[in-house]
DNA sequence: GTCTATATTTCGATAGAC
DNA sequence: GTCTATCGAAATATAGAC
């Protein structure tokens, strides 16, 4: 039987990982994988920076981290969009809440998966995920809008315009909420946003 | 009187301090200013890293003096949408004509402006700088909004909001367009933008 | 005007004390 | 588990030759 201090010590190890993913996911949503130095790292989880490489091997390491808990959430938007009952028009409403509260939720998640898309000092192995979660993401956006428009729900048009737009409203907004600092501004509403995609 | 080599060196150099601004500004759009080495630039103008300091005296003043650029060119778009005839929707829509064509021909810039806004390298004149463009153009818009829906040519609903939603697209469009290399996607029409404003 | 070689600084990463 | 001191690589910036 382990001593019970074990645990203890346990707690405190994940304790501080998450604090230092946490320091660094805002660090490197707003200043970049290359701007964000250890330091800035291990002053905002208010550290030493030797203790950030106890827990990380390295600065890529943090990142990588981060980068595949965002994906593992994107994944999850992505694929659980179809799942969903209701007509497509449903379906893509769903999906939309889902990215909405993530944008509002953890906006610099969005930012570092973009990073990692074209960052040439993360992994090419994680890089190529993220890529292909990115196109796996838009096939399925238009396959809803193509389904949509078939029943009437969709706008016509182009569903591959409609699904850069729709994509890069998400994207834009997720960039306004990690540097909302400064410039005062208000979240829209879902309604606002799915006008993009109504007849 | 001057000898004649004079205007031709002086050609010369503006084509040099050219070359470097137009390789730099893709490399800080994609990469971002720190992850940005001057030998990157140097090798995409093609001449040594000791040519490039001859042109500027730093990285950060290639970088200041491409976000006074894009302010200029920001400005132009902001302060001209009042100004021209016919309706707010139509002034609006003049407004988005511009920007549009801006995310298409030069994408880089709203990057850069994006970054001079929050990277800490970037003397803080400057930042203070990028941040007034980006909220003056905020208040012309919303204004714009406002006016619109006095004359029922806007949907209604929160100005700011609106704005806040309009602005995302567009920068989440020069975002797409900037990194448009593995994701192929289509680009949308002005007028599918311009629902998000549509009664 | 342009290049190569070098000095200087910064930062990622490690070692060892507590 | 945590910190401070230090090494070594990488990048900015300069100097001097052509």
């Amino acid at each position: 039987m382990p001593p019970r201090k074990e645990e203890e010590n346990q707690r405190i190890r994940d304790d501080r990982r998450e604090k230092i993913l946490e320091a660094a996911a805002k660090l490197f949503a707003r200043k970049g994988l290359a701007a964000t130095k250890i330091a800035d790292i291990a002053a905002a989880a208010d550290m030493s920076h030797g203790l950030v490489y106890h827990y990380f091997s390295s600065k890529e390491e943090v990142f990588s981290t981060l980068v595949e808990r965002a994906l593992d959430g994107a994944s999850m938007v992505t694929h659980g969009a179809h799942l969903q009952p209701g007509t497509p028009w449903e379906q893509l409403r769903w999906m939309t809440a889902r990215m909405l509260e993530g944008v509002r939720q953890q906006p610099e998640y969005f930012q570092v998966v973009l990073q990692a898309m074209t960052s040439d000092t993360v992994p090419a192995e994680l890089r190529e995920k993220a890529l292909q979660e990115g196109e796996s993401s838009r096939r399925a956006m238009i396959q809803l809008i193509e389904a949509g428009q078939k029943t009437g729900e969709v706008v016509a048009g182009d569903p591959s315009q409609l699904a850069t737009l729709f994509y890069s409203c998400i994207q834009g907004l997720a960039l306004s909420e990690t540097f909302k600092g400064p410039l005062e501004m208000t979240f829209p509403t879902i309604d606002q946003v799915m006008r993009i995609l109504e007849p």
